[in-house]
RNA sequence: UGCUCAGUAGUUCAGUGGUAGAAUAAUUGACUGUUAAUCAAGAGGUCGUAGGUUCGAAUCCUACCUGAGCAGCCA
């Protein structure tokens, strides 16, 4: 007899299978017991009838409790009736692991008390969609840049200095020195793009921000491709092409997760069309006052999320917002040519009031302008020798942009808050479980 | 960090000056197709902490702690 996941039993109906489950729910009479399943793979249902079973197992399945471990061994049925469209009629249980007073009940808790039991929280349907189409969105990014051609060069996490010195650093320590936890790898990664033309980075980045939002987390996942020879133009074709894969794969591999979140494929195949719309900040700027509903914009304001949300709202599809005043923006971003007061940058605003997804930029690289803007920023020039040789040593157009993993998954799965993107969100306050 | 709101049974909440409540979970029993199953029973409490006002405080006041929502910062 075979052991199988519950995600494969379409492929046994009719067989007699075995699979190592945990009991979610359960409810039964005195002639018929229904054990709700998990296996990690999918959830479905058990049915045990009293008449074609022995009277020890149907006390078992009379008595097994909520999360317990179990070895659940019968005939693999299609069934109209089960949400899932196939249950098990079983004919044997063994018990594994036993399990008491389970706190997670099937009723409404609060975020305070699930964020306590985060690593049982895990373990629910709706966790369970998330963390799959998570790991769908992972899975795709490493195929999109594989097929694209990029290399993934790993940033450190430990560096000696503030690579943007805008945002507060987490600080430890590296034997007698100081150093700080990782906010961004591009720096990193400009310096892998003109040693191997097209690459990315995929890690943790650490904010010690006192954000509070529900889209922000202390310590999240960024992904961070850099391209030699590149220009700002062809970089957005690159992150519209990769938003609309991304998204095509969730459809292609997470309809089952879909459903359960009640996430609407129809919506999100609307965002894998592309070109996606590019307006510039000025214009940006125009829309904002035209509608009336933000009197205090002004040109050289940075967007808050009320206007990213109006803005993104405005095209329905995730839109490009181009060229922000140069002095809201940092040091790095190459001068606009006929300008001097915008940089050429893009911010990926997503629909449905996600905010902002991506942010990218061309590079500056004339030496001599980024010294100049590197002390204008207030930030030590002898840290940055080795990102100055970058631009002495065959200097490129290039360019490249960050995008945020869980903002990504936040969106695509429809989730209300970040938190529920990450296994175990560190948030202000918060590094417990 | 600022503004706003909240902390009462394992959980979700009601109770706004006079003996601590409901639903649900867990426990026991009934029921052959349940989908947050239903029905019945018993059980379950340092009302966030400390101080104050009062004959009397879960309730009013002060401080503190914890959390949530929104904002700023950004991915």
């Amino acid at each position: 007899m075979e052991t199988i996941s519950i995600i494969d039993a379409s492929k046994h109906v009719d067989e007699e299978v075995r699979i190592g489950v945990w009991l979610t729910n359960k409810r039964s009479s005195g002639k018929i017991a229904f054990l709700q399943l998990r296996d990690g793979t999918a959830f479905f249902q058990g049915v045990v009838v009293k008449s074609n079973v022995s009277a020890a197992v149907f006390a078992l399945a009379k008595e097994v409790r909520q999360e317990e471990s179990l070895y659940v061994t019968g005939t693999i049925h299609q069934d109209k009736r089960s949400h899932f469209g196939y249950e098990i009629e079983i004919s044997e249980i063994e018990k594994v692991g036993a399990s008491e007073d389970y706190p997670i009940t099937p009723k409404e808790h609060g975020v305070d008390f699930l964020m306590d039991h985060r690593h049982l929280w895990l373990r629910s349907k709706r966790q369970f969609a998330v963390m799959q189409i998570r790991n769908e969105i992972i899975r795709a990014t490493y195929e999109f840049f594989n097929k694209e051609g990029f290399i993934k060069i790993d940033a450190p996490i430990l560096t000696g200095s503030a690579p943007e010195g805008t945002t507060e650093l987490f600080h430890t320590k590296y034997f007698d020195k100081d150093a700080y936890l990782s906010q961004s790898g591009q720096l990193y990664e400009e310096a892998g793009a003109m040693a191997y033309g097209k690459v990315f980075s995929f890690g943790p980045t650490f904010r010690a921000e006192k954000s509070k939002t529900r889209r922000h987390l202390i310590e999240f996942w960024m992904i961070e491709p850099e391209m030699a020879f590149m220009h700002q133009e062809q970089s957005l074709e690159v992150q519209e092409r990769y938003i609309a894969f991304l998204v095509q794969g969730v459809l292609d591999n997470c309809q089952y997760e879909l459903k359960l979140l009640e996430r609407d494929p129809e919506v999100l195949r609307r965002y894998t069309e592309l070109p996606y719309p590019r307006i510039s900040y000025d214009e940006a700027i125009q829309l904002l006052t035209d509608s009336g509903e933000f009197p205090d914009v002004k040109w050289g304001d940075d967007f808050g999320s009320p206007e990213e949300t109006f803005l993104a709202e405005h095209f329905s599809k995730p839109v490009f917002v181009v060229n922000y005043p140069k002095a809201i923006k940092p040091f790095y971003m190459k001068p606009h040519p006929t300008r001097t007061d915008v940089v050429i940058c893009a911010d990926l605003l997503a629909p449905e009031g996600y905010g902002e997804i991506i942010g990218g930029s061309e590079r500056a690289t004339d030496v001599r302008y980024l010294t100049e803007q590197i002390k204008k920023a207030g930030l030590d020039e002898k840290d940055y020798e080795w990102y100055l040789d970058l631009r002495r040593y065959g200097s490129v157009p290039h360019s490249g942009f960050g995008l945020g993993l869980e903002r990504a998954v936040t969106w695509i799965t429809g989730e209300e808050h970040i938190r529920e993107a990450i296994p175990f969100p560190r948030l202000l306050n918060r590094i417990y479980p």
